[in-house]
DNA sequence: AGCTTTTATCGTAATATTGCAATATATAAA
DNA sequence: TTTATATATTGCAATATTACGATAAAAGCT
């Protein structure tokens, strides 16, 4: 039906599954990239930056910020976009063990 | 338009997207750590274990297959699923280097 | 107040994903 | 050969995602 089965998941698996959705876009990537990249934060010059409609950021932005990676604060007319380090952080830990578990069996039969 | 602009995206961002796309989905990450998780390699078992069809099944292997996340071997009637260490490990650390692009700067402006 | 700039939201179109029943295919067993 | 078992594929329906133009909302400037 197209409806995603939560349910029947646990809350890690779900969580994994999340966070990588988050990322599941080149121009998510880049947009966070691009934020790292600056010393300052960034602002609309994602607009400029990336070759997308302005709407097309904003929608972009706005799953970034859903579960949470980039927190926005307005400054004037424009908005402040940065890095919540403690999800990111959180979230880098989640990744990293999730692809660590390559250690627990030493197997390979095929 | 609904089609992702691939294009205008370096092959590093397409790829962590690619990566992370393979993982946006909780019976995928299921379906990984069940593999894991045992000695033997899963042929069928995932359909019992997890609660989707087997036509679902399929599908999310499938995807898992177009990454070269895991690898299929035929093993009779059933086929012998594994994980391919050697992409396991490449994905491993891309996506850990992207996760770690957190060390260059410092700042925390907003 | 009027105008500009910046970002968000709405509406819409195109495409992708998720899920499953039904069916196809391939091998093993009887 | 017939039957059972295991996977893959197809077709379909429901929903989600991607992209953008148009428009709204908020803040600053004149």
């Amino acid at each position: 039906m197209g409806v995603t089965k939560t349910e029947i998941f646990t809350e890690e698996q779900n969580q994994i599954a999340s966070v990588a959705k988050a990322l599941a876009h080149p121009a998510r990537i880049a947009i966070i990239q691009n934020i790292f990249s600056r010393d300052t934060c960034v602002c609309g010059d994602l607009v400029d930056e990336i070759g997308l409609a302005q709407a097309t950021i904003s929608q972009h932005l706005r799953e970034l910020k859903k579960v949470g990676i980039i927190k926005g604060t307005i400054s004037g007319t424009s908005v402040c976009y940065c890095i919540n380090e403690e999800v990111w952080n959180e979230n880098s830990k989640l990744m990293n063990q999730f692809f660590n578990i390559i250690n627990a069996t030493g197997s390979a039969c095929c």
